[in-house]
DNA sequence: CGCTAACCGAGACGGTACGTCCCGTCTTTTG
DNA sequence: CAAAAGACGGGACGTACCGTCTCGGTTAGCG
């Protein structure tokens, strides 16, 4: 849903098909709660409130605050795109300042650390995140090494589950980076951090792809 | 810092002093509360009365409940330690898998990105989480490039901004790494994981200095 | 006051309505706590245990403890009668027993003094004691006035006003010496002090009925 | 105050006194706090601070909030007078007036009810009211009938015990009647409401000589 | 003329109750 | 018969005072 959204539709139909614009209007309530108050002030009543909508009509589709924001933010993620720059480098630098926009935007800046920070007790809440925002950052990771695979600058991997290992251990370097560069130090992730890490992390890459097999060589010795 | 701060100097001299076993018993309390409740279930009164301790007298010392529980983690911070393992890379996975270890126990997991979220709208509260917490954790990447440096592993760098931009950098891309695969993705920290993770990280890290200057001249000089 | 105040007439119609169950229990519980705790001692969170019910439930429908004290002890002036006695002497004897005997009841006592002070601060919750308790009371005294004018005991009075202020007047002499026996010189009121006390106002009202136009004659010479 | 109270023998010989500016300081503190906040929102804290003393020295000395407000007003009933104004309608009038004009004042206002509700469950509050406040007023009663006696307007009792008692019940009827005016009622206690209870109360007992005898004539019945 | 006992201010202490805010559930009435 | 409206029992909040308890320090009288 690119471009607008008329903000009040048809008050109502009566009968049946009130459902689907409910939906809507209340992940939009809810994003805009995100933005107003924050997570922490945040309450379901206001949500309704804003939605136009009973909380009944809340709690019949989401079992909880956390479940109905990690849907409402979740679109967000959606919006990652992975423009080809051409070279693997400018490809992270890419990616890099468009997950930290992302994080910049005040709804997710609030939400997200909060729900990760709730799912360490909440398996539901922990498989809904995965599902609704992990993966959707995690296959732009694969598509990134897709596309510098065909360009040469890594190597094919034959292991299909170190494979898989390796793109885990990419995106959690980079996500992590710049969650913790834009949240926990509290710096911006402007252009030339991410040229720095960037730097860093192709620079691991191709050298371990020189080096590569993990536990016959250690990197350092030289000796 | 050497001198410390008197810009607060006589913190009053009359009246009754604040107890000083309050004080350790309620951050005792506050990390008891957090392994069984977790953060979004620990409350004030809970802490209170484990304490032994009237609510007022925790309101008299922290704002809020996220001060009182960045005060009563960042105790496990100061357990972490970098003993000299002999490689660069040696240290980077100790101080992974040290992390990795302190990230585990629970009321460090529950905490810590609670506080964090709370903080993207609280200005205080980042400037405790930085200084109680973060900056306890920056020190050991310091310790660590001095050791890589004397060891002839790592280049000196002469611009002290430089420097210091170059030591966040790694900060964030360690801790955040460590902290994302924890508890965003979810997964075991193990020493597997740390040594891919090391391998990349110091790969990078010394490719940079062989390869790096983006611009004309990048890190290290004249090597 | 047949019927009643229009002001605000629907009272809004849809959602739950409130329940009269607890209500009435609400109104019970007060009376217990007064009993057992006295005025003072009574708290909102107590009354709110005692009937079984939220202590939201309790500020939902009362703006306050002497609001809610007032609806609570208003019922027992209800009881109040006036069965005539033949004479209006024995009629002043008997609504002054009777209303010491209510003023004997703990809940009385404790809550009377307490909501008046209370009032002289809070003009809504004197007009509340007006209705609910003073009111109830005045209505005895023009009963009384009505039969002893039947009997021809007391003149009738042409000019309304001068006969409400009359009855205003009577009013506060007979509540007023019985409270302040009662309550201020904490001294009993029994049958003897009623049938002296009958005597002097009956003495007064009948005196002033002969001799009665007030600036012309005086009463006390026939010296 | 001819026979004060020795009971507290010998208030400790040694050490620092008390003293005696704090006392009237409290005392007026209290006053003050009175007339701004009302009795309900006077608090111990609020009196020490205004009287520039610690919470402790209250507690040294009173007991009790209600204590020491029974003790901060008591001094306003010493400056109540009968002056004669030559016969006992008009000091009865006179009386009235000076009373109701005692009880516009605010701090008397809040402070008297208060204290009486709060006395109906303490003994020792009790006793403290009746010295302080009760028997200064009763001594304009036996005033009065003194003087009236001597004037010819009331016969002498011979049965002391029976003077005791007309004089309370003519203390009750009076301070009652305008108390309830005044407090209950809350209508004004002005010149013409002054003078028809004295016309009805002077009407009594002037009725009530010459019929007198309690017990063995009763008023109405065969005659 | 120094002891020492009781006072003084300040302010922290363990508590209790406040009145408010939300929670998640449960009736109602309306369309 | 779904959904809004809103009252329900419940629990925690953060605040305000309570009456008590250290503190360091002052001010008498006695010895």
């Amino acid at each position: 849903m690119p471009p607008s959204d008329p903000p009040l539709p048809p008050p109502a139909r009566t009968g049946r098909p009130r459902s689907v614009e409910a939906h809507a209007a209340i992940l939009r309530a809810t994003r805009a709660a995100l933005v107003e108050l924050g997570w922490s002030k945040l309450t379901m009543g206001d949500v309704a409130s804003r939605a136009g909508v009973a909380k009944t009509t809340l709690y019949r589709r989401w079992a909880n605050r956390s479940e109905l924001v990690v849907d409402a933010v979740a679109v967000l993620f959606d919006e990652l795109r992975l423009p080809d720059r051409g070279s693997l480098m400018a490809d992270v630098e890419g990616v890099v300042l468009q997950f930290a926009a992302l994080l910049d935007r005040p709804e997710a800046k609030t939400a997200l650390m909060a729900v990760v920070a709730e799912s360490t007790r909440d398996e539901a809440l922990r498989e809904r995140i995965r599902s609704a925002i992990v993966d959707r950052q995690k296959r732009l990771v694969l598509l990134g090494r897709e596309r510098a695979q065909a360009r040469g600058e890594l190597p094919y991997e034959d292991d299909p589950a170190q494979a898989a290992r390796n793109a885990d251990l990419i995106f959690d370097v980079i996500a992590g980076a710049v969650v913790h560069r834009a949240l926990v130090s509290a710096e911006p992730v402007d252009t030339e951090w991410a040229r720095n890490f960037a730097l860093l992390v192709v620079g691991g890459l191709t050298a371990g792809a020189e080096t590569s097999p993990p536990p016959e060589r250690r990197v350092t010795p030289d000796a």
